[in-house]
RNA sequence: GCCCGAGUGGCGGAAUGGCAGACGCAGCGGACUCAAAAUCCGCAGCCGGCAACGGCGUGUGGGUUCGACUCCCACCUUGGGCACCA
C-alpha cells in the first residue's frame, strides 16, 4: 500500500457520490431502445411517493429486482429497468386533507425526495423514462384505456349497492375492504346505492384462468398463481329451474351439489331477488317488505361475513322441486347474495351448514339425501353432512345408492332432460368497480347530453384535466368534489354541441398502474400510448419483481387491460408478465412495518453511516429474498466487514509481483465452484447464499495469502450487482476505463468444480464414525478399505457383524450391522 | 371455518434423502496497545468427562428407509391470504 488514497481504505461516501454523478454523466443505465439485440425488460413494482419517504420495505424490493437487472446485464442483455411513481389515489388526498397541504403540491416534493433516495442506494435506473401517474401527459393515456374498454362495451354504469367508507367518503372496491373496515382507515363499511362505472372483467374470468396453468405464457411465483385462482374462485355445478305452481314463471338456482336435489325443501332468495314480489302472498307482504328495508340498511360487509345468526322471512309462495315433485316454501333471507350465482338457492338443510342453521331457526323441513360409511336413510341428523365425496344418496328416488360424485352428472343429465337444468360454471369474481368520488384522480372522460346521452370524450380532446381546485375535500353528498365547479362541470356536448355536463368521478387509482408497464419504453412520446416498435421489442416484461400484497388486485387488472388491448388488436401478447416473482416481506420485532405500529425504519441514517453497497448487501443477506425476514441492524457490520476486506485485497492484486502467481489447485477449484454457485444463485434470487459464497472465496484467499488479479477481479464482477459502486471503484482500480457493468459476466469450467479428492463420511449403523479422504474415482472396494482401516471406524466395527455396507460416491459410506 | 407458507445453536440463517449448523452477527480466549477501539490468530450445538471419548439433538408424537431437517400420517405453535360464494 504505497498510494496513499489506497491506504485511507474504502470511502463509501465519496465512492458512491462520483459513480452516481458518472452513471448520469455517461448515461450508463439508458439503453439503446431502438437498437436491442437480447432486450431484457426489467420491471419492480412503482412506489406511491408517501410523505415518509421510501421505508426498508421498499428498498429491500427495489434492491433485490435492481441485483437481478444488474446480473442479467452482465450477462450480456440490454436492460431497461425503468422506475415511476404511482402518485394518484386515497393515500395521497387524505394525507393532503389532514396536513392541510394541497396534493398537487405534496406530490411533486414527495417525488423529488423519492428520486434522491432512489438515486442514493444505486438503483440501475433509466431515469430518462421516468413517469408519474398524475402528470396529465400520462393520465391522458389512463383516459384513452377506459375509452378503449368503453368502446368494446367492457365499461358500463351501473346502479348497485357498493361498499361506502364514511370517512373517506368515497366508494371501496370489495377488494379494498378488508373484515368489513377500509383498507386505508380501517372505518367501518356501510352500504350505499351509486351509480358507478364498472370494467366487465368477469368477461375474462376463463381466459384469466387458464392462462394461469400456461407455461409458455406465464412463469409465476406459485404463490402468486394460487392466490389469483383462489380469488377467481371457479366453480362447476348446475343452474336448475323450479316451476312455480300454476304460473309460467320458474325460479333458477345455481348449485355445486346437484345430487343433493331431493333433499331440498325450501328455496331461499335474496331480499333484491326481482321475484320476491312475484312470490310474496298478500299476507306476508308487510312483513316481507320490512325484512327488504332492514337488509337494505345493512352494510354489504356484515351481510357477506359468515358466521351470523341466520335471519329471513316465509314469502307465503311456494315452488316445485323439480326432482320430488312437491311444493316446498319459498323464503327471502340476506345470507343469500344477489350478486353470486343466480340470487337465489335451492335449501338443502341436512348437506349445508347455512341451510341447516336456518332451517333449524325456522323449524323447516331436514331431510337426508346423502349417507356417510357408517349411515343409513334413517340416521338422525345431528349437523349437516357435508362431505361430497365419500358418501351415497338415500331417499332420491331411483338415484338411491348412487356415489355422490356421479349422482352430481346423473341428475343433472336428468333435469337436463326434462327442461329444468343445465350444468354452469360460476366465478367468484366481481366485475371492477372504476368510480371513485373523489378528487385526486384522473376523471372518467365521459360528458352527459339531454339529447345524445353517454358521449365519451373524442380521444383528441384528452386529456380532460383535473382543474387545480382549492376545496378537493369529498362531502357526503355521494358525488365528486369536482361537480361543485361549475365551470369544469358544463361543457358543450361534443356531439351535438348543446349544454351538456361531465361526469364526474375519478376513476381508480387501480387502472393508473394496470398499464404503467405499456408507457414506459415509450414514456417521450406524446403522439401515442406506447409505440408499437418499441412494444414488440421490450414487451412483456421480461421479469417483474413485487410484493404478494398485488397478488390479486394490481397483478389481475393488469392482465386484463393487457387481454383487452390485445383483443383490440393493439397488443400482439395478452400476459403482460412473463415472468413474476414474489419477495418476502421485511417485518420489525416479528409484526409488518406501519406507521401506526411505529416501527418504520427510514434506511437514509443506515445509507448514511455505513454505505449504500453495504446496506444492499446487508438487505439481500439478511435471509432469502423470496420470503423476506425481520429487520436488525445487529449485523450490518458484516457487510461492511466485507467490503473492507475485499478493498484490500483488490489493493493486493494491482501489484504485479503478488499478483500474477499461479493459482493453487485448491483456489481454483474453490474459484470455479464459487463461479457456478454465484450464478445459480443469482439466478434463482438466493441472494443470501451467493453472498455466503463470495464470502467464502474471499475467507479462502485471505486464509492462503492469495491475491491472484485473474481471481479477485472476477470476485469484484460477482459482487457488482450487489455492490455497484463499490464494484466500479475496485473495477477502476484494477485498470479499466469502462463500467463493470459492460464487462463479461466470469464463467465457470464445469471440470474445475470437482476435485480429484473429496473427504467422505463414514457411518456404522447411521451413525457418523469418522471421515476418509479418498480420490473422487475410488470404488466402493477402495472406499471400504480406506474406511475400514479408520481407527474410529474399526472400534465401532469390532465385534459386529456388518450385514451390507451403503456406498454413495463423493458422499458417504454407510456400515449396515446387526442390532 | 377454508387455503397457502414457516418452525434448525444466544441471534439471522445454510443444507430438500447421504458428514446438521455453511456464511454472518453476538460471545469467549489470545496477539497488538499505557489503555480502548479497529485489526489479526484461535475457540465455539447441548449434556457428561481433565481428556480420549460417549450420549443427546432440526416444534411434538408416530411411520417409511441402511440412512430423515428433508418423504408420509396426526397434532401443536406461528405468519399470511380468503371468508354466508350456494
Amino acid at each position: 500500500m504505497t498510494d496513499p488514497a489506497e491506504s485511507a481504505g474504502y470511502q463509501p461516501t465519496a465512492i458512491e457520490a462520483k459513480w452516481q454523478v458518472r452513471w448520469r454523466e455517461q448515461r450508463t443505465n439508458e439503453p439503446d431502445l431502438d437498437h436491442a439485440t437480447a432486450p431484457f425488460y426489467n420491471l419492480m413494482m412503482f412506489p406511491y411517493p408517501s410523505a415518509e419517504g421510501l421505508h426498508v420495505g421498499n428498498l429491500f424490493a427495489f434492491t433485490g429486482a435492481d441485483v437481478f437487472g444488474r446480473f442479467k446485464r452482465m450477462q450480456g442483455h440490454q436492460v431497461f429497468e425503468p422506475i415511476g411513481f404511482d402518485a394518484f389515489g386515497i393515500h395521497s388526498e387524505n394525507h393532503a386533507i389532514k396536513t392541510g397541504q394541497h396534493p398537487a403540491e405534496l406530490i411533486p416534493s414527495n417525488i423529488r425526495n423519492f428520486t434522491r433516495q432512489l438515486t442514493r442506494v444505486g438503483g440501475m435506473f433509466s431515469w430518462e423514462h421516468v413517469l408519474s401517474t398524475t402528470d396529465p401527459s400520462y393520465y391522458k393515456w389512463t383516459q384513452w384505456v377506459f375509452l378503449q374498454l368503453f368502446k368494446r362495451g367492457l365499461a358500463y354504469k351501473k346502479k348497485g349497492a357498493v361498499n361506502w367508507c364514511p370517512a373517506d367518503k368515497t366508494v371501496l372496491a370489495n377488494e379494498q375492504v378488508i373484515a368489513g373496515a377500509c383498507e386505508r382507515c380501517g372505518s367501518m363499511v356501510e352500504q350505499r346505492v351509486l351509480e358507478q362505472w364498472y370494467f366487465r372483467i368477469t368477461d375474462y374470468a376463463d381466459r384469466l384462468l387458464a392462462n394461469l396453468d400456461d407455461p409458455g405464457k406465464m412463469d409465476w411465483s406459485p404463490s402468486t398463481v394460487l392466490a389469483q385462482k383462489n380469488w377467481l374462485g371457479r366453480s362447476e355445478g348446475a343452474e336448475l329451474t323450479f316451476d312455480v305452481p300454476s304460473s309460467e314463471a320458474s325460479v333458477r338456482v345455481y348449485t355445486t351439489r346437484p345430487d343433493t336435489i331431493f333433499g331440498a325443501t325450501f328455496m331461499v332468495l335474496a331480499p333484491e331477488h326481482p321475484m320476491v314480489d312475484m312470490l310474496t302472498t298478500p299476507e306476508q307482504r308487510e312483513a316481507v317488505a320490512t325484512y327488504r328495508r332492514a337488509a337494505g340498511a345493512k352494510d354489504l360487509v356484515a351481510r357477506k361475513t359468515g358466521d351470523k345468526a341466520k335471519t329471513g322471512i316465509a314469502t307465503g309462495g311456494t315452488v316445485i322441486n323439480p326432482a320430488t315433485g312437491t311444493e316446498i316454501p319459498v323464503w327471502i333471507a340476506d345470507y343469500v347474495l344477489m350478486d353470486y350465482g343466480t340470487g337465489a338457492i335451492m335449501a338443502v338443510p341436512g348437506h349445508d351448514e347455512r341451510d341447516f342453521a336456518f332451517a333449524k331457526a325456522y323449524g323447516l323441513e331436514i331431510v337426508r339425501v346423502v349417507a356417510g360409511p357408517d349411515e343409513v336413510a334413517s340416521t338422525p341428523l345431528s349437523e349437516a353432512y357435508v362431505d361430497n365425496a365419500s358418501g351415497t344418496l338415500v331417499n332420491s328416488g331411483r338415484f338411491d345408492g348412487r356415489p355422490t360424485g356421479e349422482a352430481a352428472a346423473e341428475i343433472t343429465a336428468w333435469l337436463a332432460a326434462e327442461g329444468h337444468g343445465t350444468t354452469k360454471v360460476q366465478y367468484r369474481l366481481y366485475d371492477w368497480c372504476i368510480s371513485r368520488q373523489r378528487y385526486w384522480g384522473p376523471p372518467i372522460p365521459i360528458i352527459y347530453c339531454e339529447a345524445c346521452g353517454t358521449v365519451p370524450v373524442p380521444e383528441d380532446q384528452l386529456p380532460v384535466e383535473l382543474p387545480l381546485i382549492e376545496d378537493f375535500r369529498p362531502d357526503d353528498s355521494g358525488v365528486s368534489p369536482l361537480a361543485r365547479h361549475a365551470d369544469w362541470y358544463f361543457v358543450p356536448c361534443p356531439a351535438c354541441g348543446a349544454k351538456a355536463r361531465r361526469e364526474t368521478d375519478v376513476s381508480d387509482t387501480f387502472l393508473d398502474s394496470a398499464w404503467y408497464f405499456l408507457r414506459y419504453p415509450s414514456s417521450e412520446r406524446a403522439d401515442v400510448p406506447f409505440d408499437p416498435v418499441r412494444t414488440r421489442t421490450w414487451l412483456p416484461v421480461t421479469s417483474y419483481i413485487g410484493g404478494n400484497e398485488h397478488a390479486v388486485l394490481h397483478l389481475l387488472y393488469s392482465r386484463f387491460i393487457t387481454m383487452v388491448l390485445h383483443d383490440a388488436g393493439m397488443l400482439d401478447f395478452e400476459e403482460p408478465f412473463r415472468k413474476f416473482r414474489a419477495h418476502g416481506l421485511i417485518v420489525k420485532d416479528g409484526a409488518k412495518m406501519s406507521k401506526s405500529r411505529g416501527n418504520v425504519v427510514v434506511p437514509d441514517e443506515y445509507i448514511e453511516k455505513w454505505g449504500a453497497d453495504t446496506f444492499r448487501i446487508y438487505l439481500m443477506f439478511l435471509g432469502p429474498f423470496q420470503e423476506g425476514g425481520d429487520f436488525r441492524d445487529a449485523g450490518i457490520s458484516g457487510p461492511r466487514r466485507f467490503l473492507d476486506k475485499i478493498w484490500d485485497l483488490v489493493g493486493d492484486a494491482c501489484h504485479p509481483d503478488v499478483a500474477n502467481a499461479e493459482i493453487h489447485h485448491d483456489i481454483l477449484i474453490k474459484w470455479h465452484q464459487t463461479k457456478q454457485r454465484v450464478t445459480e444463485g443469482l439466478e434463482e434470487l438466493h441472494y443470501n447464499t451467493a453472498i455466503a459464497a463470495l464470502m467464502e472465496l474471499l475467507n479462502v484467499l485471505r486464509e492462503t495469502n492469495c491475491s491472484s488479479r485473474e481471481v479477485v477481479t472476477s470476485l469484484v464482477q460477482m459482487l457488482a450487482p450487489f455492490a455497484p459502486h463499490f464494484a466500479e471503484e475496485c473495477w477502476e482500480r484494477l485498470g479499466h476505463t469502462t463500467t463493470i457493468f459492460d464487462s463479461t459476466w466470469p464463467v465457470w469450467i464445469p471440470e474445475l468444480t470437482v476435485d480429484d479428492t473429496v473427504t467422505i463420511g463414514v457411518q456404522v449403523g447411521g451413525k457418523t464414525r469418522g471421515t476418509v479422504t479418498l480420490s473422487v474415482e475410488a470404488t466402493a472396494e477402495q472406499a471400504e478399505a480406506a474406511a475400514r482401516a479408520e481407527e474410529s471406524v474399526a472400534r465401532h466395527l469390532d465385534g459386529r457383524t456388518v450385514r451390507k455396507v451403503i456406498w454413495v460416491p463423493g458422499r458417504l459410506l454407510n456400515f449396515v450391522v446387526e442390532s
